[in-house]
DNA sequence: CCCTTAGGTGTACGACGTACGCCTACGAGG
DNA sequence: CCTCGTAGGCGTACGTCGTACACCTAAGGG
């Protein structure tokens, strides 16, 4: 074994993240990232195959620190809440990234670990079969769309400005003016709630949930 | 006025359109879309000022024929699920251009429109100022999420099928089986009932809508 | 000590979006 | 009918991207 690598794939994520942090996902770039660790550009290819597996080290390490045990809460629908809002305070860090996490959602281990305790939570208040597949992606769907929502077209931002100065569509105006007011926490929480109060009404028992 | 345009913006987009059904979303390119027109590259520059306002046309074409009249449902959460049903409709006859129609919901008529016919909807529901605004969002977020999850990692593809032979998430790997049976309709169906639940669960009435 | 091997680099290629400047064909006004 | 202004259309070229390839270099084990 005639060398020790000098980089660790972590310093290469970071770098990376920093990047992004700084000029945007579009700003991404092999080069910007050899820069930022002070290497040539080709040298990054020492770590990576391509830029794909880059794109998946961002990803694992945003959310490296993600906690995904199973929250202790007595209600199901609020661990799964916790499980959720956990995900998005980590997201929140790196806003820019999230269409690298979404991409790379099936691939990435933190989001398995992290699907693994919604499932587990998911069987414990009586999901079973089909029923727990459509929960989860269900849950995953809202989730994705919503972190997506709040980082391309943010309620306070220039697509709800513009729906809101427009005349074609009077309700959607009306709606955008209300929205201008409305928090991202409101927002995603306020939607999130609905959709755990769907599936609540959607156990296998219709009857109400076993409530552990 | 000295000469007549001999390309229609339709014709532009439905060119581009096919390139991306045969070629992916990667193979969108204006080399590409001018061969497909056999013009040449910069000759497209003539009705476009760049790619982003090609692809905003790509997404309008798409859903030229998007039907957003109010359906006729007696129930509102019928009325909802048939707006919903009908955008998957059609982008399911172009599923690789979901991404582009999720980067220009907020630019896209046809899109607009879609949704002043969900928020009158909903106001006919009850629902109304921030109460709307979070019914609305939660709807997008889902729909967004869920296409965009059949398109990048449907229920049958090479993700589900990795997370169903792993064996770190025990629980997950079986919920992956069971979802290698479970149809890109039921799914999206599945999720779609769940929200609606959700929905009718938290009119401003909190005793049941006024379902008219 | 030296030889093997991985780390690191410079150069180069093909594809991309698109700025720029040049011809060309048309249709309105004389 | 002619002509001239304008928009349509094109070829070339530039800067950027990912990355293939060939080449040096430095470190550890025999």
């Amino acid at each position: 074994m005639p060398r020790a690598r000098s980089l660790h794939p972590d310093r290469l994520a970071a770098a990376a993240l920093a990047v992004i942090d700084r000029d945007g996902l579009a700003g991404l770039t092999m080069r910007a990232v050899a820069t930022e660790l002070a290497m040539s550009t080709m040298a990054l290819y020492r770590y990576v195959t391509d830029r794909a597996e880059l794109e998946l080290l961002v990803a694992d390490w945003c959310l490296r620190d993600l906690d995904t045990s199973v929250p202790a809460d007595p209600q199901w629908t609020d661990q799964v809440k916790t499980l959720a809002l956990r995900v998005r305070a980590q997201v929140g860090a790196h806003p820019q990234a999230v269409p690298l996490l979404i991409a790379n959602r099936q691939r990435s281990r933190p989001l398995l670990r992290w699907a693994e305790s919604v499932v587990t939570v998911l069987a414990a208040a009586g999901f079973t079969g089909t029923g727990r597949v459509i929960a989860l992606r269900a849950l995953v769907g809202y989730l994705n769309g919503a972190l997506l929502q709040e980082q391309l077209g943010a309620l306070g931002g220039p697509g709800t400005e513009a729906i809101a100065s427009q005349t074609d569509f009077p309700v959607m105006r009306e709606t955008a003016r209300a929205a201008l007011g409305v928090t991202p926490e409101q927002e995603f929480t306020g939607g999130l709630d609905i959709v755990l109060r769907g599936l609540r009404r959607s156990d296998p028992e219709p009857g109400g949930p076993p409530s552990s």
